[in-house]
DNA sequence: TTACATATATTACTTTAGTCATTTTTTCTG
DNA sequence: CAGAAAAAATGACTAAAGTAATATATGTAA
């Protein structure tokens, strides 16, 4: 039996979930809470499997209240409910682990599947979820192409301008003279139209090559 | 009725499928490819809704397909279908903007409905699918929050270093002497423990202040 | 007001980075 | 093997970065 945390302030709301839940015999609500805090109160006297947090509650919202469950008690899973499909909002439910992120107006069956999708590991995001928040996860990911005239030694210096080496570390670490260093690192400069390895080392990173 | 395109190799499984996906009287397949290629060329003659492709096939694969797809008709929607949950396969696919990803395993309503919801504009991942993908993106978002001993000049100085200004170039954005700027360079370098101004636009961009 | 802290500036100095012409060494190829 | 081409090294130089001690203004709390 799935022992299940429902935090929730509009006591409506929350009773048609607990009814939508509990259509599932698998799955029993165990404990309910007004707000964040009653629900990390309630977590230190009783073992639940998952919590289910509203995100708008008064006192704690459910963002805190899942930063502390997390902490805490680290094999409860914690399952976001929301009517805004705000942003921001999803990024810092993910970042702080949580293992679904729903809109309120989902369906009874897909709260269900969630439920014991996040028991399993899963992470459970509704399609208009993920359309928008993986756009804006991949846009941290998207790498200009690196300049393709650059040798491998000059990109194995530019990694290490990019680690933040002096040229006596660089040569010593390629087996070089410093010298050497010097003079492929002007022309790295000179094909990248930079002017110090100051800048070499932010194009380094903003193409991750670190 | 949406019209689906199916592109997979192994006709047994392609057949299966689309024995799943007509279940539902709202989806009809209305063409078969057996490689990426195919299906580019089925594209030209037809007009489709959703094309399903599976990510190993002979001659062009599925994200090769996808890609090509995509930038040819960028309203059809396009499904990954395949048996391994590769993280790189997930981001590749994710990259090329594709309307979700989803394993042969996955169960017949769960296909339709992420066709359903492609042509909605949402993103279908499963929950497994999900839980790999989105830690892996999240990684590039984290950052160490900044030390909270600089002044707020020497930010703005950090911030300057950052973008790969000199300290002439900083003097003149601050309205200070080259020297000062100096001076408050090393302070910062004394207080973060780093050697020099590489150093430290390294460190400025990792926790994200420019 | 005194005294103290803070921010900025100046000066003089050392070290590192970057440029450039030239030479040496290595590697490849006919 | 000869000779060209590429990679690495040298040395001499300039410019910029970084250090450190000290000076000057400005505001503020005792």
């Amino acid at each position: 039996m799935i022992k299940v945390l429902l935090a929730e302030d509009q006591v409506m709301v929350r009773q048609g979930l607990k009814a939508m839940i509990e259509t599932d015999e698998e799955i029993e609500v165990t404990g309910e809470a007004d707000n964040g805090r009653q629900a990390v109160v309630l977590c230190e006297k009783q073992l639940f499997d998952v919590a289910v947090l509203d995100i708008r509650m008064p006192e704690m919202d459910g963002i805190e209240a899942a930063k502390v469950l997390r902490s805490r008690f680290p094999h409860l899973k914690i399952l976001m409910l929301t009517t805004f499909d705000d942003n921001q909002y999803i990024m810092d439910a993910l970042k702080v682990g949580v293992s679904g992120y729903m809109l309120k107006d989902g369906d009874t069956e897909s709260l269900i599947r969630s439920i014991k999708s996040a028991i399993k590991g899963g992470l459970s995001l509704q399609d208009q979820v993920a359309a928008k928040v993986v756009p804006e996860l991949l846009k941290t990911e998207e790498q200009e192409s690196i300049d393709p005239t650059l040798t491998p030694r000059e990109r194995a210096i530019l990694k290490c301008i990019g680690e933040g080496l002096n040229n006596r570390e660089i040569a010593e670490r390629l087996g070089l003279s410093v010298g050497t260093v010097k003079n492929q690192t002007s022309q790295i400069l000179d094909k990248l139209a930079l002017r110090d390895r100051t800048q070499l080392a932010i194009y380094a990173i903003r193409h991750r090559l670190v």
